[in-house]
DNA sequence: TTTACTTTGTTTGTATACAAACAATCTGGG
DNA sequence: CCCAGATTGTTTGTATACAAACAAAGTAAA
């Protein structure tokens, strides 16, 4: 291939950049009241699923390294919305789970993160909205 | 919806996410040698595409933040494969273009840009990863 | 021309994202 | 039981990403 016939917008990276770029703007938007970004609402979502997961574990479950999960998990024990337990069986571990004011966050937040995803996928009919999870799961 | 319908792995934001992560990984690996990033990859493209740029347009054709357009010209510039200009027709400009060093380090990488977008999308036929790019492209 | 508005680039602050190095702890094999 | 190796959570450093607030410079309308 030439050397000049680079173009930035056909790379896929660059192409899943931007999406997911708009995709964030959204879910702030959407999400401003509740001041809750895609990570903390992706852990709390998660450690409902869970009822209760360690730190590292809910990492892996959410996509996140170890050292950006401390700070996420930080910010929301902050706020009160889960608790730590130092896990019995295993004193390396930490166990988190949600408090009542996680769960009433979660609860009315839900509907949000549905709305998001919708808002977010307006531009693509039922049938495109599908084949686009597919493919980009087969990516991962 | 039930509240409790919530899966994380089909909210379009997540996968994107992910599918973002994986191909930015890619990137980093294939990158190493040449020590640039994403972003950076990306500015170097366009300032070559278009001889010499102000930051800011640069921002948008690359879809960067000003605030974060800063950085990654600053550290471009450090690395000398980018050099300033005040533009003579708006006080407030300033324009950047490639230096020979930049057009060399340019030139050896663009096949490794190919090569990423290619390994990225391995586990996708032609046909699958045309209809990706595509819908992807819809969602900006 | 003067004023109102816009654009450009900068700065500060917050939030991911990840590499690398570490101490504490657990586990499996001998 | 003991030890090599793996896992868990932490810390530091670098690089996006973006909101918000600003000063300087440009533009357009009255």
């Amino acid at each position: 291939m030439a050397k000049d016939d680079y173009v930035l917008e056909g790379q896929i990276g660059h192409v899943l950049s931007r999406a997911h770029q708009r995709a964030s703007a959204i879910f702030m938007a959407n999400f401003a009241d509740h001041g809750l970004t895609p990570t903390q609402f992706a852990a709390l979502a998660k450690i409902r699923d869970e009822g209760e997961v360690s730190q590292n574990h809910l990492g892996r479950l959410t996509a996140m390294d170890p050292a950006t999960m401390k700070g996420v998990i930080g910010r929301l024990h902050k706020r009160r919305v889960i608790t730590r337990k130092a896990d019995p069986a295993d004193g390396r571990r930490t166990l988190w789970r949600l408090t009542a004011s996680g769960v009433r966050l979660l609860s009315r937040t839900v509907t949000v993160g549905e709305a998001t995803t919708d808002a977010t996928l307006a531009p693509l009919g039922p049938k495109q909205r599908k084949t686009l999870l597919d493919l980009l799961s087969r990516l991962t």
